[in-house]
DNA sequence: TATATTTGACCGAC
DNA sequence: GTCGGTCAAATATA
């Protein structure tokens, strides 16, 4: 571990992303511009380019090897993303605290896992959508904290027993910033979404979030661009400042991930708020599983970008500005800060 | 009518 | 007694 080496290759990857974010701003001009063919053509140049340089940022980080101070502190699991313990957080069960409803969970044991996410995609009234259907059950305001915990559980909760819960909080210093935490696993099933019923409503999704926002498919995969990539930066973080605990995710709490489609462009990202999606990663956002592991960041990032690619034919004249969406470049990866795509 | 959200009350832990 | 997590009735929405 040199940390010269490590200095070096931390302004590299600060670099690199700084080219990835000025290559969003000239899509984004294209996007602009009247649609034709050629820009058409143009965009999905662009696109790959922010893969290419993506692929590369992640060649950096792993470079560093940093992985290795990430990996044992992930097996702490214990820490907020601020660094103060997690009363809630704890590996095991939680069918113990089943046995007794309204128990505190504080001595209950579950598998937790922590994210800060930005509002993009979900407007004001939250973060965006994470791929899972959620149920909002509760609401509380929390002792020393400006705004109210919310408190949702998988839609399939009584129909398939999926005991997947999540807490979201909006952060003290940052309102565009959600502190979620996710307890338990998903145990339900893709197809169990899309028996008849279905939300009818998307909760966590604000349609007046901008006033730009018209086409639904760039939206929403501009949307999860935004959302994912926030992710993964905050692994890159995470493995790079090898402070954050996070636990990794089994594959047994992420059964549905696919090798082939991590995120279903058949059901724009952020969209899909009514099931939980075939196809789809059933742990996007909260998904921080083992970021050491080959292709998992990779995956993340280029996934999101090829989705954006994957619906520019649609875009026709409308577009979501990506102005919205900036990487914060002045994050301090020794401070353990987050770097995030934020959503002014 | 079915489903989701809101919100006060309840409960156990501390 | 306080606090955090959950329940469940009332209400809202499509």
């Amino acid at each position: 571990m040199a940390e010269g080496g490590e200095n070096g290759g931390r302004a590299r990857l600060v670099s690199e992303l700084g080219r990835v974010q000025d290559l969003v701003r000239q899509l984004e001009l294209l996007l602009h511009a009247p649609s034709d063919a050629a820009s058409v053509e143009l965009g999905r140049r662009l696109i790959h380019q922010i893969v290419a340089l993506t692929d590369r940022s992640i060649g950096m980080a792993r470079a560093t090897d940093l992985a290795a101070h990430f990996l044992p502190a992930a097996a702490q699991q214990q820490q907020t993303l601020s660094g103060a313990p997690s009363p809630l957080s704890d590996a095991g069960s939680d069918q113990a605290f089943r046995a007794s409803p309204k128990k505190r969970k504080a001595t209950a044991r579950w598998t937790s896992q922590q994210a800060r996410v930005s509002a993009a995609g979900g407007g004001a009234e939250g973060p965006a959508d994470d791929g899972h259907s959620w149920r909002k059950y509760g609401q509380k305001d929390i002792l020393g904290a400006k705004h109210p915990r919310a408190y949702y559980r998988c839609t399939h909760r009584n129909s398939q027993n999926c005991l997947a819960t999540k807490q979201v909080q909006r952060t003290d210093d940052d309102p565009t910033l959600f502190d979620v935490v996710y307890h338990g696993e998903h145990t339900c099933r893709p197809s169990g979404s899309g028996s008849g019923g279905g939300a009818r409503r998307a909760p966590q999704h604000n349609p007046h979030a901008h006033p730009q926002q018209h086409n639904p498919h760039a939206q929403s995969a501009l949307q999860g661009l935004a959302a994912r990539l926030t992710v993964a930066t905050a692994a890159t973080d995470a493995v790079i400042g090898g402070a954050a605990a996070l636990p990794p995710m089994t594959p047994e709490s992420c059964p549905a991930r696919g090798a082939s489609s991590p995120w279903s462009l058949a059901s724009p990202v952020g969209s899909d708020s009514y099931g939980c999606p075939q196809g789809v990663s059933p742990c996007p956002v909260p998904g921080y599983r083992d970021w050491g592991s080959d292709g998992d960041l990779q995956e993340v990032v280029s996934a999101a970008a090829f989705a954006a690619v994957s619906h520019l034919p649609a875009l026709d004249n409308e577009y979501m500005p990506l102005e919205c969406f900036a990487f914060d470049q002045s994050f301090d990866m020794d401070g353990g800060a987050m770097p995030s795509l934020f959503y002014p």
